[in-house]
RNA sequence: GGAGGGGUGGGUGAGUGGUUAAUACCACCAGACUGUAAAUCUGGCGCCCGGAAGGGCUACGCAGGUUCGAAUCCUGCCCCCUCCA
Protein backbone atom coordinates (compact mmCIF):
# COMPACT_ATOMS: atom_id res chain seq x y z
CA UNK A 1 0.00 0.00 0.00
CA UNK A 2 1.76 3.06 -1.26
CA UNK A 3 1.01 6.72 -0.73
CA UNK A 4 -2.14 8.02 -2.69
CA UNK A 5 -1.68 11.32 -2.32
CA UNK A 6 -5.21 12.60 -3.29
CA UNK A 7 -6.71 10.09 -0.86
CA UNK A 8 -4.20 10.81 2.07
CA UNK A 9 -5.40 14.34 1.09
CA UNK A 10 -9.16 13.79 1.59
CA UNK A 11 -8.76 11.29 4.54
CA UNK A 12 -6.60 14.20 7.01
CA UNK A 13 -9.09 17.35 5.74
CA UNK A 14 -12.32 16.33 6.22
CA UNK A 15 -13.62 16.16 9.58
CA UNK A 16 -10.26 16.76 11.09
CA UNK A 17 -9.90 19.64 13.67
CA UNK A 18 -6.34 19.72 14.14
CA UNK A 19 -3.15 17.15 13.27
CA UNK A 20 0.39 17.13 15.49
CA UNK A 21 2.29 17.27 13.88
CA UNK A 22 0.94 17.36 10.00
CA UNK A 23 3.89 16.89 8.16
CA UNK A 24 5.05 14.26 10.13
CA UNK A 25 1.94 12.37 9.65
CA UNK A 26 1.66 12.92 5.92
CA UNK A 27 5.41 11.52 5.94
CA UNK A 28 4.78 8.19 7.78
CA UNK A 29 1.48 7.57 5.69
CA UNK A 30 3.73 8.30 2.14
CA UNK A 31 5.98 5.61 3.36
CA UNK A 32 2.89 3.02 3.43
CA UNK A 33 4.44 1.22 6.98
CA UNK A 34 1.50 -0.43 8.59
CA UNK A 35 1.09 1.97 11.75
CA UNK A 36 -0.50 1.37 14.87
CA UNK A 37 -3.61 3.85 15.62
CA UNK A 38 -4.34 4.00 19.29
CA UNK A 39 -7.87 4.18 20.22
CA UNK A 40 -9.19 4.38 24.10
CA UNK A 41 -12.13 2.44 25.58
CA UNK A 42 -13.80 3.36 28.76
CA UNK A 43 -15.50 0.28 29.62
CA UNK A 44 -17.50 1.93 32.20
CA UNK A 45 -19.74 3.03 29.59
CA UNK A 46 -20.22 0.78 26.62
CA UNK A 47 -22.40 1.73 24.44
CA UNK A 48 -21.67 4.27 21.28
CA UNK A 49 -23.42 6.88 19.90
CA UNK A 50 -22.90 9.12 16.59
CA UNK A 51 -20.52 11.07 18.18
CA UNK A 52 -18.03 8.57 18.68
CA UNK A 53 -18.59 7.55 15.23
CA UNK A 54 -16.82 10.62 13.89
CA UNK A 55 -13.52 10.16 15.13
CA UNK A 56 -14.29 6.00 14.64
CA UNK A 57 -14.63 6.94 11.03
CA UNK A 58 -11.81 8.79 10.88
CA UNK A 59 -9.79 4.96 12.02
CA UNK A 60 -11.71 3.26 9.92
CA UNK A 61 -9.90 5.35 6.79
CA UNK A 62 -6.64 4.97 8.24
CA UNK A 63 -7.44 0.87 8.30
CA UNK A 64 -8.63 1.33 4.83
CA UNK A 65 -5.18 2.51 4.26
CA UNK A 66 -3.64 -0.54 5.90
CA UNK A 67 -3.16 0.31 8.98
CA UNK A 68 -3.94 -0.81 12.68
CA UNK A 69 -5.99 -0.06 15.25
CA UNK A 70 -4.75 -1.03 18.72
CA UNK A 71 -8.00 -1.02 21.49
CA UNK A 72 -7.09 -0.05 25.15
CA UNK A 73 -9.69 -1.63 27.20
CA UNK A 74 -9.60 0.75 29.90
CA UNK A 75 -10.09 -1.27 32.97
CA UNK A 76 -7.36 -0.03 34.89
CA UNK A 77 -8.39 4.21 34.10
CA UNK A 78 -12.22 3.36 35.07
CA UNK A 79 -11.36 2.77 38.47
CA UNK A 80 -10.51 6.28 39.07
CA UNK A 81 -13.01 8.28 38.19
CA UNK A 82 -14.71 10.58 35.66
CA UNK A 83 -12.25 12.80 34.33
CA UNK A 84 -14.63 14.97 32.68
CA UNK A 85 -15.64 16.80 36.62
CA UNK A 86 -19.29 16.21 35.71
CA UNK A 87 -19.30 14.74 39.38
CA UNK A 88 -21.00 11.03 39.80
CA UNK A 89 -17.96 9.61 40.83
CA UNK A 90 -17.75 6.18 38.95
CA UNK A 91 -18.03 3.29 40.64
CA UNK A 92 -15.47 0.16 40.58
CA UNK A 93 -16.04 -2.16 38.46
CA UNK A 94 -15.62 -5.94 38.65
CA UNK A 95 -13.82 -7.83 36.14
CA UNK A 96 -16.47 -9.86 34.66
CA UNK A 97 -18.40 -6.27 34.03
CA UNK A 98 -15.51 -5.38 32.15
CA UNK A 99 -15.68 -7.94 30.21
CA UNK A 100 -18.88 -7.40 29.02
CA UNK A 101 -18.88 -4.31 28.67
CA UNK A 102 -15.96 -4.37 26.41
CA UNK A 103 -17.90 -7.75 24.30
CA UNK A 104 -21.05 -5.19 23.88
CA UNK A 105 -19.00 -2.32 22.66
CA UNK A 106 -16.86 -4.60 20.66
CA UNK A 107 -20.15 -5.56 18.76
CA UNK A 108 -20.79 -2.00 18.18
CA UNK A 109 -17.50 -0.94 17.22
CA UNK A 110 -17.20 -3.31 14.57
CA UNK A 111 -20.30 -1.73 12.87
CA UNK A 112 -17.29 1.09 11.94
CA UNK A 113 -14.17 -0.37 12.38
CA UNK A 114 -12.87 -3.60 10.59
CA UNK A 115 -12.21 -6.41 12.83
CA UNK A 116 -9.58 -7.94 10.80
CA UNK A 117 -7.09 -4.70 11.36
CA UNK A 118 -8.02 -4.19 15.12
CA UNK A 119 -6.45 -5.40 18.54
CA UNK A 120 -7.48 -5.40 21.57
CA UNK A 121 -5.65 -4.77 24.48
CA UNK A 122 -6.39 -5.08 28.31
CA UNK A 123 -4.65 -2.33 30.28
CA UNK A 124 -3.93 -3.95 33.37
CA UNK A 125 -1.48 -5.84 31.26
CA UNK A 126 0.80 -3.43 32.18
CA UNK A 127 -0.92 -1.45 35.07
CA UNK A 128 -2.01 -4.81 37.00
CA UNK A 129 2.19 -4.48 37.26
CA UNK A 130 2.56 -1.33 38.54
CA UNK A 131 3.77 -0.29 41.97
CA UNK A 132 4.33 2.60 43.84
CA UNK A 133 7.56 3.57 42.63
CA UNK A 134 6.21 3.42 38.99
CA UNK A 135 3.52 5.92 39.73
CA UNK A 136 5.79 8.19 41.68
CA UNK A 137 8.09 7.98 38.79
CA UNK A 138 5.21 8.46 36.55
CA UNK A 139 3.72 11.74 38.93
CA UNK A 140 7.39 13.31 38.82
CA UNK A 141 7.72 13.96 35.35
CA UNK A 142 5.36 16.30 35.29
CA UNK A 143 4.19 19.78 37.16
CA UNK A 144 1.04 21.00 38.17
CA UNK A 145 1.46 24.14 36.50
CA UNK A 146 1.57 21.83 33.08
CA UNK A 147 -1.92 20.24 34.19
CA UNK A 148 -3.65 23.25 35.23
CA UNK A 149 -2.47 24.40 30.87
CA UNK A 150 -5.52 22.37 30.65
CA UNK A 151 -8.80 23.82 29.70
CA UNK A 152 -11.42 21.84 31.56
CA UNK A 153 -8.67 21.69 35.33
CA UNK A 154 -7.85 25.39 34.54
CA UNK A 155 -11.33 26.95 34.74
CA UNK A 156 -12.26 24.58 37.75
CA UNK A 157 -9.15 25.79 39.68
CA UNK A 158 -10.14 29.27 38.79
CA UNK A 159 -13.36 29.30 39.91
CA UNK A 160 -12.69 27.36 42.73
CA UNK A 161 -14.40 23.91 41.99
CA UNK A 162 -12.74 20.27 42.95
CA UNK A 163 -10.46 19.07 41.51
CA UNK A 164 -9.70 15.18 42.45
CA UNK A 165 -6.02 14.12 42.48
CA UNK A 166 -6.87 11.27 40.66
CA UNK A 167 -8.38 13.44 37.59
CA UNK A 168 -4.34 14.15 37.58
CA UNK A 169 -3.52 10.52 37.45
CA UNK A 170 -6.02 9.87 34.36
CA UNK A 171 -3.62 11.71 31.85
CA UNK A 172 -0.90 10.31 33.14
CA UNK A 173 -2.70 6.70 32.81
CA UNK A 174 -3.49 7.38 29.23
CA UNK A 175 -0.20 8.88 28.59
CA UNK A 176 1.95 5.54 29.14
CA UNK A 177 -0.74 3.49 27.50
CA UNK A 178 0.75 4.86 24.58
CA UNK A 179 4.46 4.02 25.85
CA UNK A 180 3.16 0.42 26.37
CA UNK A 181 2.17 -0.03 23.18
CA UNK A 182 4.17 2.53 21.39
CA UNK A 183 1.20 4.09 19.01
CA UNK A 184 2.38 5.95 16.13
CA UNK A 185 -0.74 7.76 16.17
CA UNK A 186 -3.85 9.07 18.69
CA UNK A 187 -7.17 9.79 17.70
CA UNK A 188 -9.54 11.74 19.95
CA UNK A 189 -12.05 15.08 19.84
CA UNK A 190 -10.81 18.23 20.59
CA UNK A 191 -11.62 17.68 24.16
CA UNK A 192 -8.94 15.06 23.99
CA UNK A 193 -5.62 17.44 22.85
CA UNK A 194 -4.35 17.77 26.20
CA UNK A 195 -4.49 14.31 27.13
CA UNK A 196 -2.57 13.51 23.90
CA UNK A 197 -0.25 15.90 24.19
CA UNK A 198 0.75 14.45 27.65
CA UNK A 199 1.14 11.18 25.89
CA UNK A 200 3.27 12.19 22.76
CA UNK A 201 5.60 13.64 25.75
CA UNK A 202 5.69 10.81 27.91
CA UNK A 203 6.57 8.63 24.95
CA UNK A 204 9.92 11.05 24.21
CA UNK A 205 10.63 11.30 27.64
CA UNK A 206 10.79 6.73 27.86
CA UNK A 207 12.95 7.03 24.52
CA UNK A 208 10.46 6.20 21.54
CA UNK A 209 9.06 8.02 18.69
CA UNK A 210 6.47 10.52 19.42
CA UNK A 211 3.09 9.77 18.40
CA UNK A 212 0.95 12.08 16.10
CA UNK A 213 -1.85 13.52 17.17
CA UNK A 214 -5.22 13.76 15.23
CA UNK A 215 -8.61 15.30 16.52
CA UNK A 216 -11.70 15.17 15.29
CA UNK A 217 -14.39 18.24 15.90
CA UNK A 218 -17.00 17.16 18.39
CA UNK A 219 -20.14 16.34 17.13
CA UNK A 220 -23.39 18.28 18.52
CA UNK A 221 -26.22 16.87 20.51
CA UNK A 222 -29.29 16.12 19.07
CA UNK A 223 -30.24 19.29 21.52
CA UNK A 224 -28.57 21.52 19.13
CA UNK A 225 -25.93 22.71 21.95
CA UNK A 226 -24.03 20.68 23.49
CA UNK A 227 -21.38 17.90 22.78
CA UNK A 228 -23.14 14.98 22.26
CA UNK A 229 -23.11 12.43 25.47
CA UNK A 230 -24.82 9.35 26.69
CA UNK A 231 -25.31 11.42 30.18
CA UNK A 232 -27.04 14.29 28.49
CA UNK A 233 -29.70 12.72 27.33
CA UNK A 234 -28.93 14.74 23.93
CA UNK A 235 -27.15 11.09 21.49
CA UNK A 236 -28.20 8.72 18.74
CA UNK A 237 -26.89 5.21 19.75
CA UNK A 238 -25.55 3.07 17.07
CA UNK A 239 -27.22 0.21 18.36
CA UNK A 240 -30.46 1.95 18.36
CA UNK A 241 -33.06 0.47 16.23
CA UNK A 242 -33.33 1.62 12.52
CA UNK A 243 -36.68 3.53 12.94
CA UNK A 244 -35.35 5.21 16.37
CA UNK A 245 -32.29 6.38 14.67
CA UNK A 246 -34.27 7.80 11.42
CA UNK A 247 -36.89 9.88 13.60
CA UNK A 248 -33.98 11.26 16.08
CA UNK A 249 -32.20 12.65 13.02
CA UNK A 250 -35.24 13.84 11.99
CA UNK A 251 -36.16 15.76 14.92
CA UNK A 252 -32.39 17.67 14.97
CA UNK A 253 -32.38 21.04 14.52
CA UNK A 254 -32.07 22.58 10.50
CA UNK A 255 -28.65 24.34 11.75
CA UNK A 256 -27.21 20.63 12.39
CA UNK A 257 -27.38 19.01 8.71
CA UNK A 258 -24.49 20.01 7.27
CA UNK A 259 -22.07 19.55 10.28
CA UNK A 260 -23.86 15.83 10.60
CA UNK A 261 -23.41 15.11 6.66
CA UNK A 262 -19.75 16.49 7.01
CA UNK A 263 -18.69 14.17 9.94
CA UNK A 264 -20.65 11.23 9.20
CA UNK A 265 -21.24 11.15 5.88
CA UNK A 266 -19.24 9.85 2.90
CA UNK A 267 -20.98 12.51 0.33
CA UNK A 268 -18.39 14.49 -1.74
CA UNK A 269 -17.52 18.16 -0.57
CA UNK A 270 -18.86 19.14 -3.85
CA UNK A 271 -22.50 17.86 -2.59
CA UNK A 272 -21.65 19.42 0.58
CA UNK A 273 -21.37 22.70 -0.81
CA UNK A 274 -24.19 22.22 -3.22
CA UNK A 275 -26.36 21.93 -0.02
CA UNK A 276 -25.21 24.90 1.59
CA UNK A 277 -25.59 26.73 -0.93
CA UNK A 278 -29.21 25.68 -1.57
CA UNK A 279 -30.31 25.94 2.25
CA UNK A 280 -28.97 29.48 2.22
CA UNK A 281 -30.60 30.02 -0.81
CA UNK A 282 -33.64 28.41 0.45
CA UNK A 283 -34.46 26.67 -2.81
CA UNK A 284 -34.92 23.09 -0.92
CA UNK A 285 -37.02 21.82 2.48
CA UNK A 286 -34.40 20.82 4.61
CA UNK A 287 -36.88 18.20 5.46
CA UNK A 288 -35.55 16.64 2.36
CA UNK A 289 -32.21 16.82 3.56
CA UNK A 290 -32.48 15.55 6.93
CA UNK A 291 -34.25 12.22 5.34
CA UNK A 292 -31.32 11.86 3.25
CA UNK A 293 -29.12 12.26 6.40
CA UNK A 294 -31.28 10.01 8.07
CA UNK A 295 -30.99 7.22 5.37
CA UNK A 296 -27.63 7.90 5.23
CA UNK A 297 -27.32 7.24 8.67
CA UNK A 298 -29.55 4.30 9.18
CA UNK A 299 -27.41 2.38 6.22
CA UNK A 300 -24.47 2.60 8.08
CA UNK A 301 -25.32 1.42 11.09
CA UNK A 302 -27.83 -1.12 9.76
CA UNK A 303 -28.20 -2.03 5.93
CA UNK A 304 -29.86 0.05 3.35
CA UNK A 305 -33.02 -1.70 2.95
CA UNK A 306 -33.69 -0.88 6.65
CA UNK A 307 -32.69 2.50 5.84
CA UNK A 308 -35.82 2.31 3.12
CA UNK A 309 -37.93 0.86 5.64
CA UNK A 310 -37.27 3.86 8.08
CA UNK A 311 -38.07 6.04 5.88
CA UNK A 312 -41.80 4.60 4.50
CA UNK A 313 -42.28 4.46 8.58
CA UNK A 314 -41.58 8.11 8.90
CA UNK A 315 -43.28 8.89 6.37
CA UNK A 316 -46.30 7.06 6.98
CA UNK A 317 -46.50 7.36 10.68
CA UNK A 318 -45.35 10.55 11.78
CA UNK A 319 -45.70 13.08 8.44
CA UNK A 320 -49.03 11.57 7.49
CA UNK A 321 -50.10 10.46 11.11
CA UNK A 322 -51.35 6.86 10.03
CA UNK A 323 -51.30 4.03 12.13
CA UNK A 324 -47.92 2.15 11.78
CA UNK A 325 -48.40 -1.62 10.30
CA UNK A 326 -46.66 -2.76 13.25
CA UNK A 327 -47.20 -2.37 16.93
CA UNK A 328 -47.66 -4.05 20.04
CA UNK A 329 -50.56 -6.14 21.09
CA UNK A 330 -51.73 -6.54 24.58
CA UNK A 331 -53.80 -9.27 26.04
CA UNK A 332 -56.23 -7.40 28.23
CA UNK A 333 -56.94 -10.98 30.06
CA UNK A 334 -53.21 -11.24 30.97
CA UNK A 335 -52.89 -7.42 32.38
CA UNK A 336 -55.98 -8.33 34.53
CA UNK A 337 -58.77 -6.01 32.71
CA UNK A 338 -61.90 -6.78 31.25
CA UNK A 339 -63.32 -5.00 27.80
CA UNK A 340 -65.52 -2.63 29.99
CA UNK A 341 -62.66 -1.27 32.26
CA UNK A 342 -61.97 2.35 33.58
CA UNK A 343 -59.91 3.92 30.35
CA UNK A 344 -57.48 5.52 32.58
CA UNK A 345 -56.73 2.11 34.01
CA UNK A 346 -56.63 0.61 30.83
CA UNK A 347 -54.20 2.89 29.65
CA UNK A 348 -52.05 2.24 32.49
CA UNK A 349 -51.92 -0.94 32.06
CA UNK A 350 -50.97 -0.92 28.51
CA UNK A 351 -48.14 1.52 29.20
CA UNK A 352 -49.75 4.24 27.47
CA UNK A 353 -49.45 6.28 30.76
CA UNK A 354 -47.34 6.18 33.59
CA UNK A 355 -50.06 6.26 36.45
CA UNK A 356 -53.49 6.65 36.49
CA UNK A 357 -52.81 10.82 37.35
CA UNK A 358 -51.14 11.21 34.09
CA UNK A 359 -53.74 8.77 32.04
CA UNK A 360 -56.57 11.27 33.47
CA UNK A 361 -54.22 14.37 32.25
CA UNK A 362 -53.76 12.98 28.98
CA UNK A 363 -57.32 12.20 28.65
CA UNK A 364 -58.45 16.00 29.35
CA UNK A 365 -56.04 17.13 27.10
CA UNK A 366 -57.81 15.09 24.37
CA UNK A 367 -54.32 12.65 23.48
CA UNK A 368 -56.22 9.58 23.32
CA UNK A 369 -57.76 8.01 20.58
CA UNK A 370 -59.46 4.48 20.11
CA UNK A 371 -59.27 3.36 16.51
CA UNK A 372 -58.82 6.54 15.71
CA UNK A 373 -61.19 8.75 17.00
CA UNK A 374 -60.57 10.99 19.80
CA UNK A 375 -62.16 10.30 23.20
CA UNK A 376 -64.02 12.94 25.02
CA UNK A 377 -62.26 14.41 27.75
CA UNK A 378 -64.86 13.47 30.12
CA UNK A 379 -64.57 10.19 29.08
CA UNK A 380 -63.72 7.53 31.83
CA UNK A 381 -65.40 4.40 31.04
CA UNK A 382 -64.95 2.83 27.86
CA UNK A 383 -66.34 -0.86 25.79
CA UNK A 384 -63.07 -2.22 24.20
CA UNK A 385 -63.29 -4.96 21.58
CA UNK A 386 -61.12 -7.08 20.16
CA UNK A 387 -58.79 -5.38 17.21
CA UNK A 388 -59.51 -1.96 18.98
CA UNK A 389 -56.34 0.30 18.86
CA UNK A 390 -55.90 2.45 21.13
CA UNK A 391 -53.43 5.68 20.42
CA UNK A 392 -52.24 7.81 22.58
CA UNK A 393 -50.65 11.07 21.00
CA UNK A 394 -49.14 10.73 17.63
CA UNK A 395 -46.89 7.96 18.28
CA UNK A 396 -48.05 5.63 20.88
CA UNK A 397 -50.04 2.64 19.61
CA UNK A 398 -51.28 -0.29 20.94
CA UNK A 399 -53.61 -3.03 19.70
CA UNK A 400 -55.87 -4.82 21.89
CA UNK A 401 -56.73 -8.64 22.01
CA UNK A 402 -58.93 -9.75 23.79
C1' G B 1 -6.03 22.01 63.43
C1' G B 2 -9.05 26.73 62.49
C1' A B 3 -12.98 29.51 59.79
C1' G B 4 -17.01 29.38 56.63
C1' G B 5 -20.72 27.60 52.84
C1' G B 6 -24.19 23.88 51.53
C1' G B 7 -27.62 19.22 51.10
C1' U B 8 -35.14 21.10 48.08
C1' G B 9 -39.13 17.46 43.08
C1' G B 10 -35.31 13.99 36.64
C1' G B 11 -31.40 18.42 36.45
C1' U B 12 -30.10 23.63 37.70
C1' G B 13 -32.02 26.46 41.53
C1' A B 14 -35.77 29.96 44.56
C1' G B 15 -38.11 29.77 49.03
C1' U B 16 -36.38 31.24 56.10
C1' G B 17 -43.13 29.37 60.57
C1' G B 18 -49.18 29.16 57.71
C1' U B 19 -51.58 32.09 51.38
C1' U B 20 -46.20 25.94 49.49
C1' A B 21 -47.43 19.72 46.10
C1' A B 22 -43.49 23.93 46.89
C1' U B 23 -41.28 30.34 42.21
C1' A B 24 -38.23 30.18 37.80
C1' C B 25 -35.43 27.76 34.04
C1' C B 26 -34.10 23.04 31.52
C1' A B 27 -35.73 18.29 30.41
C1' C B 28 -40.22 15.62 29.61
C1' C B 29 -45.66 14.92 27.92
C1' A B 30 -49.94 16.79 25.17
C1' G B 31 -52.35 20.38 21.83
C1' A B 32 -52.10 24.08 17.82
C1' C B 33 -49.36 25.43 13.75
C1' U B 34 -45.60 24.00 10.26
C1' G B 35 -41.52 21.91 6.42
C1' U B 36 -41.03 17.12 10.77
C1' A B 37 -40.68 13.95 16.10
C1' A B 38 -37.08 21.35 13.73
C1' A B 39 -38.64 26.29 15.26
C1' U B 40 -42.74 28.95 17.50
C1' C B 41 -47.10 29.33 20.55
C1' U B 42 -50.56 27.14 24.35
C1' G B 43 -51.49 23.77 28.24
C1' G B 44 -49.69 20.00 31.51
C1' C B 45 -45.97 17.93 34.54
C1' G B 46 -45.90 13.58 42.90
C1' C B 47 -49.31 9.32 43.90
C1' C B 48 -54.28 7.39 45.02
C1' C B 49 -59.87 7.74 45.21
C1' G B 50 -63.71 10.50 42.53
C1' G B 51 -67.63 11.95 36.48
C1' A B 52 -66.61 16.42 38.69
C1' A B 53 -66.49 19.42 42.87
C1' G B 54 -63.47 17.69 46.26
C1' G B 55 -60.80 14.42 49.45
C1' G B 56 -56.65 11.41 51.11
C1' C B 57 -51.49 10.09 51.21
C1' U B 58 -46.35 10.94 50.48
C1' A B 59 -42.32 14.76 49.72
C1' C B 60 -37.56 19.53 50.78
C1' G B 61 -30.06 14.73 53.65
C1' C B 62 -31.41 11.28 58.31
C1' A B 63 -33.59 10.92 63.37
C1' G B 64 -35.97 13.35 67.09
C1' G B 65 -38.15 17.98 69.31
C1' U B 66 -40.85 22.94 69.69
C1' U B 67 -45.64 24.61 67.61
C1' C B 68 -52.64 24.66 66.43
C1' G B 69 -49.25 24.56 62.11
C1' A B 70 -42.25 23.44 59.86
C1' A B 71 -38.77 22.86 53.66
C1' U B 72 -38.54 27.05 57.00
C1' C B 73 -37.13 27.24 64.46
C1' C B 74 -34.22 23.77 68.11
C1' U B 75 -31.10 19.18 69.17
C1' G B 76 -28.25 15.10 67.49
C1' C B 77 -26.32 12.48 63.35
C1' C B 78 -24.68 11.63 58.14
C1' C B 79 -22.75 13.65 53.67
C1' C B 80 -20.55 17.43 50.24
C1' C B 81 -17.66 21.82 49.28
C1' U B 82 -14.40 26.29 49.97
C1' C B 83 -10.68 29.14 52.36
C1' C B 84 -6.57 29.55 56.02
C1' A B 85 -2.81 26.35 58.27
Amino acid sequence: MKNDVAKIDRILSRAVSEIIVESDLRKLLADGEPLRLKMGFDPSSPDIHIGHAVGLRKLRQFQDLGHKVILIVGDWTARIGDPSGTSATRRMLSQQEVENNAETYMQQLFKVLDKQKTEAIYQSEWFGKFDLEKIIRLTSKFTVAQFLAREDFSNRFQSQKPIAITELLYPLLQAYDSVAIQADVEFGGTDQKFNLLVGRQLQEMEGQKPQQILTVPILVGTDGVMKMSKSLGNYIGVDESPNEIFGKIMSVGDNLILSYFELLTDITNEDLRDMATQIKKDSINPMDLKKHLAQEIVTQFHNQSEAINARNYFEKSVQRGEMPDVMPVIDLSKVGMTSTDRLPTLLTKCNLAKSNSEAIRLIKQEAVRINGITVPSETIHVQIHRGDVIQVGKRRFVKILT
